[in-house]
DNA sequence: CGAAAAAATTAAAGTAGTTGAAGAAATCAG
DNA sequence: CTGATTTCTTCAACTACTTTAATTTTTTCG
């Protein structure tokens, strides 16, 4: 599997030698799953941190009446994973299903804190992983609760212009918190005004 | 100003010695606040990291209709701040302000780098408070896109039981997303149910 | 390729939550 | 303590969004 995009990912903030980069490369197992396949359900455990490589990702919880929320996409360069259930160990409450065939390079744990021993630079990387994927999400609950739906799917499609080609536009719609119907709706309006 | 509440949260996650926590304290400064002052207005930079020692401050946007939009509360023993601004140095999109007279423990970003050069283990313990904070947030996300308002409500009261006497109903209308009157409808039908 | 499945569109009726306005209750500051 | 201000409640009209259901369009995969 083509390791260069990790590599570049790390790069972007921290500076590895060619003996770390060889280390951490020795850490990191490839997977590969068609579309539809799970890379987490319901009530596993989520034992690895996810590097994708290639393809696109849900990650998303199921209710009661068997409504999908999207909590995030991700796409090539992304990590994905529950956060929550890698570090307590508990059951996550997420599935993570491919909206197309991934390719995936994942590490666990035990090997994330030995990479943390050997390569203390990549606690750092990781917690600039974070600080990002936190900002995001404050911002997230911000436009969640100043936008109504029409301005919501304008802040989507203005950050990620790829996704509005690439994914289903039902799928954005359970990201957005509306209905597909709702969606397409507002799509018209659009397109008229 | 009482400083034990500080070192009691931080040795929740790292074992600091006599003379690290000594180093640790002398970096804080302590800041007042009265009822309705503010320790960070939209477009100033956010400068410090700050650790509530006594009292209760929101976290907000102004939308272009001057409504409020509450991204978080924080009383005794939380830490607040916009790690954004605070980071980058950009220009905040968020007031912060007291709820009640409150005491803070402030420590400048110049002070914190310095702070994990000397003391490393705190690196550790400001990546765990963010992980924290970020599944926090993304359980709130998750929150916001499968529950309607009355259950939103639910969920807060159970989680923070605490703020339901403390905060005003108006600003719990502004961090669940509804208005007050609506807030009002949804407990009246709580009481008669 | 072609049949089957999934996604998107449209329309009409329904509901969760908003708006505005007015009075009552609680809180604040001097 | 007291007047002024803010907050809470109630009601009725309104709107953003949902639901259901039928039709069309697009995508999937054998």
């Amino acid at each position: 599997m083509n390791t260069s995009l990790l590599l570049q990912n790390i790069g972007n903030h921290v500076q590895l030698d060619a003996g770390e980069a060889e280390f951490l490369l020795s850490l990191f197992q490839p997977k590969v799953l068609k579309r539809k396949a799970f890379l987490l359900r319901q009530g596993e455990v989520c034992r690895s941190e996810n590097f994708i490589v290639k393809g696109c990702v849900k990650v998303y919880s199921l209710d009661e009446n068997g409504f999908e929320h999207i909590l995030m996409f991700g796409i090539e360069g992304w990590w994905v994973g529950d956060l929550l259930s890698f570090l307590t160990g508990r059951e996550s409450r997420y599935h993570i299903e491919a909206l197309e065939d991934t390719e995936l390079l994942q590490i666990t744990k035990p090997d994330l804190d030995q990479l943390y021993e050997q390569v203390p630079k990549m606690e750092r990387f990781f917690r600039i992983l974070l600080q990002n994927a936190f900002i995001a999400h404050m911002e997230r609950i911000n436009q969640s609760l100043s936008l109504d739906a029409a301005g919501r799917y304008g802040e989507f499609i203005r950050k990620y212009p790829a996704f509005g080609q690439r994914i289903p536009q039902k799928q954005i719609a359970a990201y957005l918190g509306i209905t597909p119907v709702f969606l397409s709706m507002l799509r018209k309006k659009l397109m008229e005004g």
